[in-house]
DNA sequence: GAGGTTTGTTGACTACTGTGACAAACTGGG
DNA sequence: CCCAGTTTGTCACAGTAGTCAACAAACCTC
């Protein structure tokens, strides 16, 4: 987005080409749908469509009668692998890079699991390139037209330019990423593609609020929990940045000022009463241990543990008292949990529906549904995609330049 | 706003005299300047000034000579005037009606003083009517063409309809007061008029974010304390309504959970820490002594009373654990106090400057400046009619019919 | 006063969408 | 099976807005 304000007239053509890809992208849609969607007249929809097809964007399929009189509408659809992000997901346990279609699934993937926490930026990047190359980037091959790169980082990612402030869990700080992956890719495979980058909780929270639990709903409170607790808020359909783009740091909600020291260096974030190591803490097992831990958990809970049942009490008034109070900093229509705090939504249920029950505040005592993320591991990379594919997609007639 | 996405050709012209106009509320421009800003071509500035010109919107004044090379550019500006909007002020203590012009200054005003509690939605509405009359309404004296009404509510508005959902203060609920506004005014002044009805808290804020403490930030938190705590969150330049409108309900932010209970149901809600009761309780004063007993509070703390110091280090202390929490959520670019908490500002600076410090998380440890809100009683008056001059300015080419 | 710079003005040009008439493709009834 | 009614695609034409490029006006510096 530029700093002018002003419409030029080219800007209406474009404006409209995305509008109408922003329609065709929740689903396919006839023409005459998109007449009333957009507003547009049928005339200029017919233009939009005929140029989205020379695009290699958009194909029509013959309309089928609909039961009702008149002549029957040409359906428009994307072609899904028509374009394409390439989407990567830098985090402490794996390095995964993919190719995502327009309609948000992965079209291909290579990853590379273990520890690597001793992974330098260079050595990303590095390994970045050539799995990209593995996965076809770069050749011809009928792979889609690759519009842009997004990467999903463990960490801060400065809004504007793209650089990791700090990811504590890669050992980066003050990281530029941004260009040596560019200059990288455009050597190797001849491909100079803008770059974006960003968290991956913002980026896990816009893939499930397009595509995943979140999808129709256009303000989304999106919490996920590990060892972190961190968020991201969706309101119209946009993530808020806040000032500096570190919006969202919900873990750090202060919810017992008599509470525990945090690692933020305050005490009483709400991260310290519903983060992971305090649950296993709780219950009994090692805060260190991780998934298994949590799977360790999840079967004490079934067998109907005393100790895991208490704490898991304790992690949804706790849950409760910090979503009830988003809820009514915020009035999201949905909140969506990932990580932990999604596996473990179930067995927390009751607890945080009484919670939230006994705070619901006045005449917006609406109850606000509470569910589980249901994008798994590729959320970051499809949020990582979308990172890429929004610009795109805002000025479709850009590519025609672009294409391979 | 329709919920048509497509943009048609006049829409763009529509946009581009909005645009204009925009960068003009915020003082005079010279062409040259608008074409900076705008983005737009000499030929398409001067049209649209001309056209700015003829709906007695806009004047020029020659330019003058800038030192530098060059012929001189015109000075653009708005006739603050031309248009203006009726705006309304509800509250239980006073009623106020006043015409306020495009430049956010009240042009005149009147106001009813005095307990309105048993004042109801009938005789609020004649009483309105009466008063508008009274600065001259209806009457083409000169005043400025009314492009609408705006209307300020001291409770909670649903977004679609304004119809006031509840007023606890004035003992409303579930009351339309805008048909009925609306045809008395139509009856009276010959006026048909849009009405905008919104929250005093949000309007407070929504003036202050434009002519006030916020002007220059576009992300900004506001939070109004008195008896209750509101607030409203600021996000690149527009309110946050929330899913259902009723977003920003600060004071219900959960910050001691082993807390008193609060009116809403729930307990340790951050409203019963830092409401003004709860002040003046702890410094040994009336509860309910309101603004008279605040304006003793701040004489006994200027002599150094012990209880009064201990009562303001408690309440800067309890705003700095909201406030802190609230920073690492939405991480706006500047906090406005309205209300008493704004008042108090520079007695609890010290100590909740250090809570704040305490609590600053990470790299995003930047120092979020906390400011009192600087307009009077006025921002109900102009965050009302901002509600009105709003859309009117959206779409200027429109009042041709209205005018008058 | 000459040359350079910035800006307003003007008329031709381009691009987009709207309009309206007509044709195409469906339903339903006689 | 045909015809009326309905909805929709197509096409030529018109309207509107902004760009472009050339020129003139108003300023500066030397």
């Amino acid at each position: 987005m530029d700093s002018s304000t002003g419409l030029r007239a080219a800007d209406l053509r474009q404006s409209n080409l995305a509008a109408v890809i922003g329609v065709l992208r929740s689903g396919d849609a006839s023409r005459s749908e998109l007449v009333a969607a957009t507003g547009l007249t049928r005339s200029a929809i017919a233009g939009l469509i005929v140029e989205l097809g020379e695009l290699g964007l958009v194909v029509e399929s013959a309309g089928e009668p609909t039961g009702r009189p008149g002549r029957p509408s040409p359906r428009a659809r994307l072609i899904p692998g028509a374009v394409g992000a390439l989407a990567v997901d830098v985090s402490v346990t794996r390095l995964a890079v993919a190719i995502v279609g327009l309609d948000g699934r992965v079209l291909r993937s290579v990853e590379r699991s273990g520890e690597r926490s001793d992974a330098t930026p260079t050595s990303t990047v590095a390994d970045i390139v050539e799995m990209a190359e593995r996965i076809g980037v770069g050749s011809s091959d009928g792979s889609p037209a690759l519009v842009g790169v997004g990467v999903a980082i463990p960490g801060l990612v400065r809004e504007h330019d793209g650089l990791v402030v700090v990811a504590p869990n890669l050992g980066w700080a003050e990281v530029d990423i941004v260009t040596p992956l560019r200059d990288a890719l455009t050597l190797r495979t001849g491909l100079d593609l803008p770059i974006g980058i960003g968290n991956e909780s913002d980026l896990g929270a816009v893939a499930e609020a397009r595509f995943g639990a979140g999808s129709g709903s256009r303000n989304i409170l999106f919490v996920h929990g590990d060892v972190g607790v961190g968020g991201s808020i969706i309101v119209d359909g946009g993530r808020v940045t806040g000032g500096s783009g570190y919006a969202g740091e919900v873990g750090h909600l202060v919810v017992n000022p008599d509470g525990v020291p945090c690692r933020c260096g305050g005490s009483g974030c709400w991260e310290t009463e519903i983060g992971e190591r305090v649950l296993l803490g709780r219950a009994g097992l090692d805060p260190n241990g991780g998934w298994a831990a949590i799977s360790d958990l999840m079967t004490a809970a079934a067998r109907g543990d005393r100790e895991v049942m208490a704490a898991l009490a304790l992690q949804g008034r706790w849950m409760g008292v910090g979503l009830a109070g988003l809820i009514n900093v915020l009035d999201p229509e949905r909140i969506v949990l990932g990580g932990v705090l999604g596996e473990l939504l179930e067995l927390v249920r009751d607890e945080l529906d009484a919670e939230l029950a006994r705070r619901r505040f006045g005449p917006s005592a609406r109850r606000i549904p509470v569910v589980a993320a249901e994008l798994g591991s590729d959320s970051l990379l499809v949020g990582a995609a979308e990172l890429a594919l929004g610009p795109a997609l805002a000025d479709p007639s850009r590519w025609a330049e672009v294409a391979y």
